[in-house]
RNA sequence: GGCGUUAUAGCUCAGUUGGUUAGAGCGAACGACUCAUAAUCGUUAGGUCGGUGGUUCAAGUCCACCUAACGCCA
């Protein structure tokens, strides 16, 4: 039976290129999944965009000189090119500044004011008259009160870890300008009542016993620590973001200002199903999002890095819960742990390790997947390391997948011809392969279908590795000598397992996949549930072609460069 | 400072509710094969599961303390 799958990946913030740590902490996993279930014949929605409000876009568009909407959608579109090129599949990848957006926004604020959950507090902040704006806590500086380091920040002192006040520094200065004419101002603000959230979201969390240990422990901290879930505040003195409004009305005393990013980021989910339908891709939004509009028997699917987990647990779900309205919760969240690069830290403010717009200058998508889907953070963060990539690369799509197409393929075109042979009839070694492959398959698709990624990525390698046994136990180059019939069948069957790997291998490796299905004149890429039915769809006679090499080796050489160009800055 | 996570073969990682000789891939050594991208296949070696103490008939798996690395503190 069709199921309905919704898939969302947590929303990278516009501001620069994001790093390989990022990529397999949420896009590339949630794609993996997309590709797994389309294939599986299960109707899909896939959407992510990104998060575009907020003072580091503000600051990094006044940098780049120009206006901070432009920058934005400059940015956009690099990044969408990006996500394109890594063959991230979503439906459609939208923006956390469009119009959709903003009036969803504003919706959620009108619909929690009108149910009680917002309330107006007067609070003190730094407000920079040289830079015309209020100062978010850590863009003060100043000497710490503390160790008497000159660069603390207004939030914590870097050098001696103490949390800080802005007011605490002493010859306090604007960050962005050095300013130091700066004052302490009134202004008015809007919090979320998470507090009042707390009995119903802990049901909620205790009623998911199937997420993973990673999500829940970090949502019952939150829950629970100290004085329990701590309202929040969901407005900010800013210029750039979506205007504090009460659904379409005016807020009193709520002027000039805008709603936090991490308020109309996660909504932009929602809103992105509008932009989707909106750009033409679709046509009923409402009926993967709302419950009482067809979405009840959607699964809703996210998925994340640990840093993003409060929110996605708490925050949303207080939005969504506290609405009143029938709006589709999630039903699974997915949260990964960090990548790790060369023993410490990937790291975008200091451009360490490898950003995805470097990954696709050196390497083919398909490397890049692989190796971080098989190697994803799932269970403890992970460690990047190029020799590992290289071997690791080396070993399983130029060694064991690449080479077992090249030498199927030309050994059969140089002793039968371009075509698939006829003659002979399969045995018991015939019989064993399937039932071999039979049990791989079952397992990769439990373990694809329960987001165990690399279990899965192992059983898809073992599924390779039994095509290459296979041949080196049958040994048809030995068997054509004496009985080139014999050896007609062993290839037949070998033949078709090249569009089997590729289907089965197209979420990990698309391209790949469909050089290979090219190559046998299969373009449909039928998903083989039934190991017996699918080696046998490349009937005798079936015309195919030799494809390149599906993967070349990484030399030492390479290695070596990409080693030292990574490890510094970045230019 | 508080809280939390992690510490398992040379490397990257698995190890379900505590239960017989601790697993995988890579790397290494040796062997087989020669169709293929000097690829493939097989065999073997290698770990007192960070340290100390404790609970238990039984602990990598629970508890306490210690050490190290990392993260969070809205």
């Amino acid at each position: 039976m069709t199921k309905r799958i919704l898939v969302t990946s947590a929303i990278p913030y516009i501001n620069g290129i994001k790093h390989l740590g990022n990529l397999i902490g949420s896009q590339l996993p949630a794609d993996l999944f997309a590709r797994y279930h389309r294939a599986r014949g299960n109707e899909v929605l896939f959407l992510c965009a990104t998060d575009e409000h907020g003072t580091p876009a503000e600051l990094a568009a006044a940098k780049a000189g120009k206006p901070v909407d432009e920058f934005c959608a400059e940015m956009y579109q690099v990044q969408a090119d990006i996500a394109n090129r890594f063959g991230l599949s979503f439906d459609h990848f939208g923006r956390s500044s469009s119009d959709q957006n903003k009036a969803l926004t504003q919706h959620f604020a009108g619909r929690l004011a009108e149910q009680g959950l917002i309330n107006e507090v007067d609070e003190e902040q730094v407000y920079s008259h040289a830079d015309g704006r209020f100062l978010p806590d850590r863009y003060i500086e100043g000497t710490c009160p503390n160790c008497g380091y000159d660069s603390a920040r207004g939030d914590q002192c870097e050098n001696c870890t103490k949390q800080l006040d802005p007011t605490d520094l002493i010859d306090a200065r604007s960050a962005i300008s050095g300013s130091t004419d700066l004052e302490v101002r009134k202004t008015r603000h809007l919090y979320l009542r998470q507090s009042a959230m707390r009995d119903t979201l802990n049901e909620w969390i205790d009623s998911k016993t199937d997420w993973p240990v990673l999500t829940t422990s970090i949502a019952k901290k939150w829950l629970n620590d100290g004085d329990g879930l701590q309202d929040r505040g969901i407005t900010r003195d800013l210029h750039w973001g979506v205007p504090v409004k009460k659904g379409t009305e005016d807020w009193p005393g709520m002027d000039g200002k805008v709603f936090y990013v991490w308020f109309d980021a996660p909504i932009e989910y929602i809103a992105c199903a509008g932009e989707w339908v909106d750009a033409g891709k679709g046509t009923d939004w409402e009926r993967w999002w709302r419950t009482d509009k067809g979405a009840d028997d959607v699964t809703y699917y996210q998925f994340m890095g640990k840093d993003n987990v409060p929110f996605h647990t708490l925050s949303f779900p207080s939005t969504i819960l506290g609405s009143g309205e029938p709006w589709k919760l999630v039903d699974y969240i997915k949260s990964f742990n960090y990548l790790n690069y060369e023993g410490g830290q990937f790291s975008t403010s200091k451009g360490r390790g490898v950003f995805m717009d470097q990954a696709l200058d050196i390497l083919p998508a398909d490397y890049w997947r692989w190796w971080l889907l098989s190697h994803v953070p799932e269970t403890s963060d992970t460690e990047f390391t190029w020799e590992q990539f290289q071997q690791d690369t080396n070993k399983d799509l130029a060694d064991v997948l690449g080479n077992f197409v090249s030498r199927v393929t030309k050994f059969c075109r140089s002793k039968f011809g371009e075509d698939v042979p006829a003659g002979g009839t399969y045995g018991d070694r015939e019989q064993a392969l399937m039932d071999a492959l039979q049990t791989k398959l079952t397992s990769y698709q439990a373990n694809m279908d329960a987001i165990e990624i690399r279990k899965a990525a192992a059983d898809l390698r073992a599924m390779w590795v039994l095509g290459n046994e296979y041949l080196q136990s049958a040994e048809p180059w030995a068997v054509f000598k004496t009985d080139p019939d014999a050896a007609a069948a062993i290839i037949r069957l070998s033949l078709n397992l090249i569009p089997f790997y590729a289907a089965l291998s197209s979420p990990f490796i698309p391209t790949m996949a469909k050089t290979m299905g090219d190559a046998m004149g299969v373009s449909d890429m039928a998903w083989p549930s039934d190991v017996t039915s699918a080696l046998s769809s490349l009937p005798a006679g079936a015309p195919f072609t030799v494809p390149d090499n599906l993967a070349a080796k990484i030399t030492d050489d390479q290695r070596a460069d990409w080693a030292e160009r990574f490890a510094g800055v970045r230019d």
